[in-house]
DNA sequence: CACTATCTGTTGACTAAGCAACAAATGTTG
DNA sequence: CAACATTTGTTGCTTAGTCAACAGATAGTG
């Protein structure tokens, strides 16, 4: 497989994760939930050191000490454990924060642009042995699983409180989360950039006409 | 259960525990050695807060996320783990080390000696937040467990070279396993103890006509 | 004392994980 | 090109872990 697949119109909780046959609901099964966090961690140390695209299942798995085949029943394919992995540290992060977009107020879209912009810092600086050794960019698979994390949190708040203009809350929340994911990417590749805390405002201001494209 | 059962002959390794049914040998199942590691570990984490005595094996087993019957499946009883948790930590330490006793090397001994000394130490600071606020004592099955690990090294040492005397292996390695630790106890309740490095080679020169009572 | 509560082991039915083997696709080397 | 190795998904069978429920032991409370 040679592409990613499409990201998935539900949102890849990490206890849930994009998968062909099961519906949503986190799974009570400790089993489940071991075996799940096991391999994002041990996917996110092998990153440490690694460039995603030279992963292999069997590598992660083996790493993980957890049978290929059973990697099989939990995600697709190595693309849809980063997505998960991804989502989870993002959630974590934004959750430590006491982040919860509900679709109106504009503070907690400064929370998650915010977050999005410290999350990739982050992530910068652990990968910073092998990704990318000159350019500060992410390997393409993460930047996508990262904006499908901020469509999912954006698309939940919007359906709780549906805009009254001709869009959809998909194309909503997915214009919204490629602008900011494309900002945030602008603002850490710019040089001597400002802290997080002051583009962020800039950014949300950005956004926030095309989540209420009336006012 | 009011007392711990008696210290079994076999040495209870930290992946192969004292148990009813299996004869020795190390298990190869990742999710045996996944199990028994979770559930030692989340023991050490609650130590250091938590009396041993005070701790249920259901209280174990929610903190680590396994079940109680699978508990059962591996260890007879809390004692048990505890025994094989701190056999792993030990063993861990003297590995680190390359400390191997082969019965006859008394160099080897003296590693052994400064291992637990050493350990003790350690697993004094660890739990200094609940355990024994004054006393510089460790739980009673802790103590009988580090001692049942200690025997279980000079009985493989022995067992290698046995000396000629009229004594069993087994008394033998009883008797230097439990003169170590009383002889590590008392040093490390001593105001203004020396270094472990000091008092190893005299604890060292006291044991070592236990195993080698000719010479 | 009786009542309640918790802990300890144990059992049997169900489910997830391990394992080996497979076919197919994809590289890689001569 | 051909031969070889690796990776990817998938499949049946086995084993370990989960879960609910059980009986017995221990201990606290009115």
């Amino acid at each position: 497989m040679a592409l990613p697949p499409a990201i998935s119109e539900d949102f890849p909780s990490p206890s849930e994760p994009r998968m062909a046959s099961p519906e949503g609901g986190e799974s009570q099964d400790p089993r489940v939930r071991r075996t799940r966090q096991i391999l994002q961690q041990t996917l996110a140390e092998l990153l440490r050191t690694r460039e995603f695209e030279s992963l292999s299942v069997h590598e992660i798995t083996d790493a993980a000490g957890v049978n290929r085949a059973t990697f099989y029943a939990h995600y697709p394919d190595k693309f849809a454990l980063l997505e998960c992995m991804v989502a989870g540290r993002l959630h974590a992060l934004l959750e430590g924060r006491g982040v919860v977009f509900d679709g109106s107020c504009s503070m907690a879209l400064q929370g998650i642009v915010l977050g999005v912009c410290d999350f990739l810092t982050q992530s910068l600086r652990q990968g910073a042995g092998a990704k990318c050794p000159k350019a500060n960019q992410l390997p393409p698979h993460m930047e996508s699983a990262i904006i499908a994390v901020v469509r999912g949190m954006l698309l939940d708040g919007i359906r709780k409180h549906p805009p009254e203009g001709e869009y959809s809350p998909e194309l909503l929340a997915s214009t919204a989360s490629w602008a900011i994911y494309g900002a945030a990417r602008e603002w850490l590749q710019t040089p001597d950039h400002p802290p997080s805390e002051e583009v962020a405002p800039a950014i949300q201001r950005l956004v926030v006409p095309i989540l209420h494209p009336e006012g």
